[in-house]
DNA sequence: AATAATTTTCAGTAATTATTGAAAATTCGA
DNA sequence: TCGAATTTTCAATAATTACTGAAAATTATT
């Protein structure tokens, strides 16, 4: 298979993956891009390679710095700007791992604490049932918290030879 | 607050998550409503619960009878076909992740396999910074995959008590 | 076998989400 | 400070995705 084909294939699936993660297609597509590109590109690099508008590139790209997943790169005696993605899968991953707890996983362990105290009696069917739902779910994402955290700060190399012994 | 408001609330917040995780808002809204309903509901009481139509609560249920989360149930001299909801959620937890798995981690593994054979000369910086970065993910991929694999076939109080000491 | 109850399908439509492109804003160099 | 290069915004529009509702298919009952 040719590199230009590959590449191409690269930020298609890329692209189709991220549709199913909740983030939208090009953005997807975008980061891709940059993952395999050695060295920086500009917005109008990317709006020719992926055949898409200025507008449509400047708003991905800027999720993408939000999300910690792209930075700006100056160029000594460049005027344009340049984009830069992380290359290493591993500080790609606990990102991502990061962001979606702190969007995600948070407010949903906050609300739960609030649905936890809903009134009633507790002999009622209809209350014990969602209370014993939503406590589930509470004790669940506690334990889903500490274990992300742990996760997200451990180092790559640690955790790959030391935590995954368990796993084997 | 109310059960009924709480009950409400739970539902429209699991069906915003779940756009964030790439299933769609009834979807999770139905998932959500037979996880707090004690007795199983028939297609007719999630209309009325959610307010849509009937085709639209079949196809739903169907995928979520798909993905292994909503159970059809028999029950004894009725007509009418009944579903009902896991409620233990590290059940609900290991199914997702089983299922994603499948049809995600799966199938995006062997397409790296097939591109980290791409042709070129590895001196070529781009061929190079594209098969490190597909290696990457392969290696990555890998580790995951039997991680998730053991998360998946662990009991939840071996994996919170035993495993999880590690990550505290 | 006919009928009634229920489920399933799917074409048409509605709702949502993504994209364009041009105007406005900003930045930088002379 | 002016003007050219570049980035950002956003209203209009396109593309995608979800939903409805009624007809068709299926299943159970008599």
């Amino acid at each position: 298979m040719k590199l230009s084909e590959a590449k191409q294939q690269f930020i298609s699936t890329w692209g189709a993956m991220g549709t199913h993660w909740g983030i939208n297609r090009t953005m997807a597509q975008v980061h891709a891009l940059l993952m395999i590109s050695p060295n920086p590109l500009t917005q109008d690099d990317v709006m020719a390679q992926l055949n898409i508008s200025r507008g449509n590139v400047n708003m991905n790209v800027r999720d993408l710095i939000d999300w910690g997943l792209v930075d700006r790169v100056l160029i000594q005696g460049e005027r344009k700007e340049y984009f830069t993605a992380e290359k290493d899968i591993w500080k790609v991953s606990t990102q991502i791992i990061k962001e979606r707890k702190r969007r995600e996983l948070d407010p949903m362990m906050k609300l739960m604490d609030q649905l936890s105290k809903v009134d009633g009696d507790k002999k009622d069917k209809e209350v014990k049932i969602f209370i014993d739902t939503i406590n589930g779910i509470k004790k669940f994402g506690a334990h889903a918290d500490s274990m992300l955290d742990v996760l997200v700060k451990s180092d790559e190399s640690w955790f790959l030879s030391t935590a995954l012994k368990l796993f084997k």
